[in-house]
DNA sequence: TGATATCAGTCAACAAGGCTGACATAAATT
DNA sequence: AATTTATGTCAGCCTTGTTGACTGATATCA
């Protein structure tokens, strides 16, 4: 890091740097980049909690219902995967979501140990309905940057993912499946 | 919005016209930013969280400490509204934070119902360390993204920050004070 | 076949950190 | 003097995360 992190003086130019060589990152854009992601991400969630409140549900169960939507028929291991929560953290939300119909949960097909998920087309609608909200947002943000923006954007949120397991994080997010 | 929301099978083209023309959004790109920006955050949001929990403290006294940090002399209202949290849930937080000597308050100057808050050596030593770990991966990935990126990635982030409370945010990330 | 491992589900207890409502105090404002 | 404002606090509730222990059904291995 260029300069010392911890003045507390902001830096005058809160230019950064040249094309590709050395980009010249100060404390103060790092931060700024830090709290924007911060009041983003805060606004990006909140669209989606109202709609969930009317039915007595959370952001769990937004997170819950958005992966099986996108992986349908995906098992409960490959869930807590993905989510990273406790099996117990998962089962009371997912136990709600199946009582109240807008999950199903069958059987394996060739591991009958396994239950694959699916949403119901009650659970559809209400995805539909809470990504709707999230997509306008990203849309709105999208268009309003112009695709240039966009794919920087990507980009840089590629790289804050853990290193680890960015690739297969990415692999997952482009091709769906796990 | 271009195409029926309630379709179930994912459209080819979910298009999204607008402004830039060459912008052609497809739900597939706009479900794609959403994972990312989920998946990201969560490992932005991982770094400081392990710090954090020896001390007994979580995200939300990290939150705290970051505005105090930014904002020295904020008081709790200022706090308030920049955490979008009610009195007793900032109170409760702020009072641990004052009992273990990491943030000061002191009377207001001017106006002696109010409080200024400060962090204390401590406490600075304690944000240094946590923000330390967040500028290194946000600087990882800037640099990583290259400078057009970062651009974009600010862009982006920007736009989807509720437009009522924009200007005012993006003030404020940029000036530090409220 | 029998032992072991795995997947799912559940009970109980706990903590963090949101929330509401009610109320108290001191200081500023009208 | 009356009212409003800024802060702090008590009490109780909810969601969503945690750990640990244990069960039942099925798959797999030796």
């Amino acid at each position: 890091m260029a300069h010392d992190p911890r003045s507390s003086a902001p830096p005058k130019a809160g230019r950064i740097g040249g094309a590709d060589p050395r980009l010249y990152l100060t404390d103060e854009q790092l931060r700024q980049g830090i709290e924007l992601l911060f009041f983003a991400y805060r606004d990006f969630t909140g669209d989606p909690d109202q709609v969930l409140a009317e039915r007595g549900l959370g952001r769990a169960h937004h997170r819950t219902i958005h992966f099986i939507k996108r992986r349908p028929g995906i098992t409960v291991a490959g869930l807590l995967r993905l989510l990273q929560v406790t099996k117990q953290s998962l089962n009371r939300v997912l136990r709600q979501l199946i009582d109240d119909g807008l999950v199903v949960s069958t059987e394996g097909k060739t591991d009958r140990r396994e239950r694959n998920l699916h949403l119901s087309e009650a659970g559809e609608a209400l995805e539909t309905q809470l990504s709707e909200l999230q997509r306008a947002r990203v849309g709105r943000a999208y268009r309003a940057a112009g695709s240039e923006a966009v794919a920087g954007f990507r980009t840089v949120l590629e790289h804050m993912i853990d290193e680890g397991a960015r690739d297969e994080i990415l692999d997952l997010v482009r091709r769906g499946s796990p």
